[in-house]
DNA sequence: CCATTTCATTGAATCGGTTCAGCCTTTAAT
DNA sequence: ATTAAAGGCTGAACCGATTCAATGAAATGG
């Protein structure tokens, strides 16, 4: 079927060694037979099997990429940031959904075993999984996306979130704002957890008071019921941080709806700055997380590891989000 | 390094051969060193080394997909089915971003065929591609996303974008639209052509009226620049149709910026239904596209073309894009 | 009790690219 | 002229899983 290096030898009348020395070492051999050989190789259209390279070194030029669910904005930043990092050291990207479903992480871990990744971009739906110590007793690397792990055994990129919970309340407060709504998830979900401490923590500091309203998912329908939530509040705060983007629109439009003015009424915040957030009606303000920035250096993180080997030293890159100011935020 | 089938042979004092039927055809193993094996294998953690396998037999569990870029909404969808229906017949995925360059779809492309994947879904941004030729002759098969070609050597998956504008401006005019906005970008994004084919045949057909507006880019700050212009029209339409969900969120911002109220005043209709078109702060109608479903068909129907063989038909699948009807459409 | 069939297992050959000890030439040095 | 070194090339061994002809052991039949 296709054309293997010893149907190249044989067509060039020399012998394999030479063949592959051509593709390798071209610098020792004579320059006869390299262009002989050469000709040889393109007159065939002869590719080389990646197997059979891969199988004698025992490791690939593809890393593994495991997400919740690369349909959600921030994630999908990070793939095309992993990709674009990946693919500028030639390295190939295995993308898994693992739809926070443990089952479906343990599948595609022993895929990824299979395909011998050279390593992995890992958001774990479970933190505690033994499986990266096993991924490490291969020589799989295994670099921690978004979430960190205390002790040093594994590199992981993560952002801040209780900065930038922090951050949002520290902005509000500044704008004049002490009576703000903190709308969010369950804090199962870790990331809506550090962000509500981030809150709590600039609340207490700067003197300003939290009334949390807590939503079962973090959606733009669900944002619509918080705002019913807060609109019955004895007292109707200045301003509302949301956990997420979505969330934030669902709120927006509850309260339009009731005729309040944003940012007039109520100023609103929103987190991870998702590509619509600018396209909103009211251009929303956000708390940006570099998701795009973080898949390039993650995965330059990762194949650093991978290519240093032993004395490659662990590191836990934290990002800062970042406050983007629109016209859904105002002074009061 | 890593446990090796020979490693689990010794160790179970088996031949090579037995470990190797007690993966592949454990019914003629007899059951006592069918247990005994077992044990063996999950004491030392044997995964099987899929280069191996995979050289042995010519092929791999891998495929190919090339997109210009997963962040655009629509392929992310139809990334997330791929990789959803390729993982329902247990391959792996490589995602790969052209960014609409040819160079780069000629380097993964080489990527590809050196991992000897399976097959190639392939949205090419040039269709005359000869490398899918190619491809065919080392027995990779290609599966054509979001672009038909004429013959009969490929299947493909797309989606009828005229159709999709004529249901558009149909779906006006029932309204009691007759004078209507088109507001898209270049020609030179089929897309855009296409639609505006199907736009051009309902007007003529309804006896509607369209004024084009053309803007270099897609994205919601042409759409404002857009509505400017249409403010600007000795005769304001009624309704306006835009290319995509961006342009139309612009358009709408542009136009409640000069106090006029939409849909009373005039009604907006998307394309690509974006998860946030239902968030907008009035919910836009819109054209959807099935992504998702695309995905998951793409790949089933590249996969079952990989394992028939010789006798497979190819296939030309078109799906047909349905109306979403929400708020920011009314009644004349 | 021997012949025949069935069942279970073995181990060498294979896939294709890489490596390396070793061979043969040619050139340089003594 | 002899030796040493360098340059160019060869081909067998190797990576690890699979396959299959061959072998051995147990079961069945006459």
């Amino acid at each position: 079927m296709s054309v293997s290096l010893r149907d190249v030898a044989k067509s060039a009348k020399v012998s394999v060694g030479t063949v592959s020395n051509v593709l390798n070492r071209p610098e020792i051999v004579a320059e006869k037979t390299l262009n002989r050989v050469r000709e040889t190789i393109k007159e065939l259209g002869f590719v080389p099997n990646g197997f059979a390279r891969q199988l004698r070194f025992g490791n690939s030029r593809t890393i593994g990429l495991i997400v919740p669910d690369v349909s959600n904005p921030f994630f999908t930043e990070v793939a095309r940031g992993v990709e674009d990092g990946a693919n500028k050291r030639d390295y190939a990207v295995f993308l898994c959904n693992s739809d926070e479903s443990v089952v479906k992480e343990e599948r595609y871990i022993n895929v990824l075993i299979e395909q011998q990744v050279r390593g992995v971009l890992f958001a774990p739906s479970d933190i505690k999984s033994n499986r990266m110590d096993e991924m490490k007793g291969r020589g799989i690397s295994v670099t921690l996306l978004d979430r960190e792990l205390k002790g040093n055994n594994h590199c992981s990129i993560s952002v801040d979130d209780i900065y930038g919970g922090r951050i949002a309340i520290e902005y509000l407060s500044e704008l004049g704002h002490y009576d703000i709504a903190w709308v969010c998830g369950p804090d199962s979900i870790p990331q809506v957890a550090e962000r509500g401490i981030g809150v709590a923590k600039a609340a207490k500091a700067g003197n300003v008071k939290i009334e949390t309203v807590r939503v079962p998912l973090m959606n733009s329908a669900q944002g619509e019921e918080a705002a019913k939530v807060i609109l019955e509040l004895p007292k109707m705060p200045t301003a509302i941080f949301c956990a997420n983007d979505l969330l934030a629109l669902g709120v927006m439009r509850g309260l339009m709806a009731a005729k309040i003015k944003v940012p007039d009424q109520v100023s609103i915040l929103g987190y991870d700055d998702i590509k619509f957030a600018s396209s909103a009606a009211i251009p929303l303000s956000s708390i940006s997380q570099p998701a795009y920035q973080m898949g390039v250096t993650a995965a330059d993180l990762l194949l650093s590891e991978c290519e240093d080997g032993e004395n490659h030293q662990h590191q836990q890159i934290r990002f800062q989000p970042q406050l983007i100011e629109r016209e859904s935020t105002k002074k009061r």
